[in-house]
DNA sequence: GTTTTTATATGAATTATTTTCATACAGGAG
DNA sequence: CTCCTGTATGAAAATAATTCATATAAAAAC
């Protein structure tokens, strides 16, 4: 079969789905409604199948669609990425470096190094993302993100992984509580406590992860809080306790009258992990990243 | 800016990229050199910027250009997929099942899957992949594939993995052999013997993995066949022993004079899993897969 | 239940784009 | 230097996309 499937179908069919109809899409589109519906039932003729059940005068994917849709949104993005590369090349600009993170400790870490590189590379952009549909690996692979901060590698074909920092991740806790000076604390004796963690699933939470659900303790309460300064925060004011890298909780300690505890006999030891693409190894500015960052290391 | 990059442009790309220049490309597209150079043109004036630099009568791709070819390398084969996808819908076939395969013994039990699977389910086509750019992963997460059959499982967001297949991996050795009726044998046994593998990686082989490579220990030699019957031949004809699931030797036995023999005193346990995407896990032919694998199993 | 509103489909006319054709121009091989 | 082979280019031709005007029908409003 020849090459029928365009851009622009992918683009209606994105536009239908999410304005709700071809009228809607339409405007979005800068295109009359009349376009759009002979574009799609030009498609329509040369694939010999119907996009969507005409169903009164909605407009309901069928299987096909529904195939569409998935291509739309794995393909469509990729286009906008570019041309929004391109414009920064034409600029006279590098590009923008895309950083996925996934968890709140690799936030904080990047703020760190994004400052000094910003600085070394005026011609880069960064764009950071914290969500994604498959996790931050599925991103990397399909090219939503360009880098990767996560605690979880994945030593495959195609990736590169490399550790950038390692962290104890303490509890913090306020002045008056009784566990200020201890030497470390277990489990059993978070059990009366009132924790404060970022609102983000249990499995992911270091604390409960790797202290608290091995020994099957829970805290008497769990409450979500959504960033760091107000976290600190309640903990100064004696309104429970956080789980934080010890870096982050000595650093506060100027603002915030915070103390940090060791979680066990051993501590809570973290990495942090660089990924890129194998392919963009030899990128200059994302190697100057990765450099950065070695720096920032040692 | 608006849509630039159009479908045409990265087939434009890939053409020149393949075929060394633009009269050769025109040729294969099925167009004039003219209408390629003027697309690309004007695709350069749009962007501001050069995809060629033009040196000579050579076409080197710039920066931006290389970004495109990256492109087109991503996205063409996904429109080239889906519309072999609706070619199949059209005929009133389901669809193509890709199954990505990491290792020979799944090789081995996909064939037993395949065709109890193909009988019940005669509209849906299987297309087995070996090589992967990006590793079994990589394929997955960018559409090359459906369906991972691999060893290595990896338990991420977007993806399902499922054991479906516990095997041991035995030696086999022919009739003549001193080792053919031992319980089990030790790493420096092989030390005299003639290895007959795979040609792949030495660390993507089981039998150096785990058992010779953790013992330090290397065979006297090392020959690579690439068909499973020539290298139970021979084995049968003492030229050598073979490393190879226990299933597999037993059902030779019928064919060959081999036998098999535990490596180590508990023997080299493997497990094979099925990896799909998650979206892709109510498709009716790909859970039926899984299911047909499950039953296989029991 | 009738009317009004709002949606898609469709054919013809128009506009825009792509493609070809013919040819200019230039690098590289001999 | 000449011939071959590649790209660029302008104008013409061919094709494709888009709009406009309107038909048709389903919801919504009354």
């Amino acid at each position: 079969m020849a090459t029928v499937i365009e851009r622009i179908h992918l683009e209606i069919m994105r536009a239908v789905h999410i304005h709700g109809s071809l009228t809607a899409a339409s405007g979005k589109l800068n295109l009359t409604q009349s376009a759009l519906s002979h574009s799609i039932l030009k498609l329509e003729n040369q694939l010999g199948l119907q996009v969507w059940r005409r169903e009164g005068r909605r407009l309901l994917p069928t299987q096909a669609g529904e195939y569409l849709l998935g291509l739309a949104d794995r393909i469509l993005p990729q286009f906008e990425q570019a041309e929004e590369q391109f414009e920064q090349y034409a600029r006279g600009e590098r590009g923008t470096l895309r950083i996925g993170i996934e968890c709140h400790p690799c936030y904080q870490w990047l703020l760190k190094v994004a400052a000094p590189y910003l600085n070394a590379w005026p011609s880069v952009d960064l764009d950071v993302k914290q969500k994604f549909l498959f996790g931050g690996i599925g991103a990397l692979f399909s090219y939503d993100i360009d880098l990767l901060v996560t605690p979880d590698p994945l030593f495959k074909k195609g990736l590169i992984f490399e550790p950038v920092f390692d962290y104890e991740q303490v509890l913090v806790v306020g002045p008056e509580h009784p566990l200020r000076s201890a030497a470390h604390i277990e489990p059993q004796q978070l059990s009366n406590e009132i924790l404060i963690t970022y609102p983000v699933d249990v499995e992911r939470l270091d604390i409960f992860a790797h202290f608290l659900t091995p020994a099957g303790i829970s805290p008497r309460r769990h409450k979500l809080i959504e960033t760091t300064e107000i976290m600190l925060q309640m903990v100064t004011c004696s309104r429970g306790v956080a789980a934080l890298p010890r870096w982050l909780v000595e650093e506060s300690t100027k603002k915030f009258s915070v103390f940090p505890v060791r979680l066990g006999k051993s501590g809570v030891k973290k990495q942090l992990y660089l990924g890129i693409r194998e392919t963009d190894a030899d990128i200059d500015y994302v190697e100057a990243f990765l450099e950065q960052a070695r720096k920032q290391r040692g």
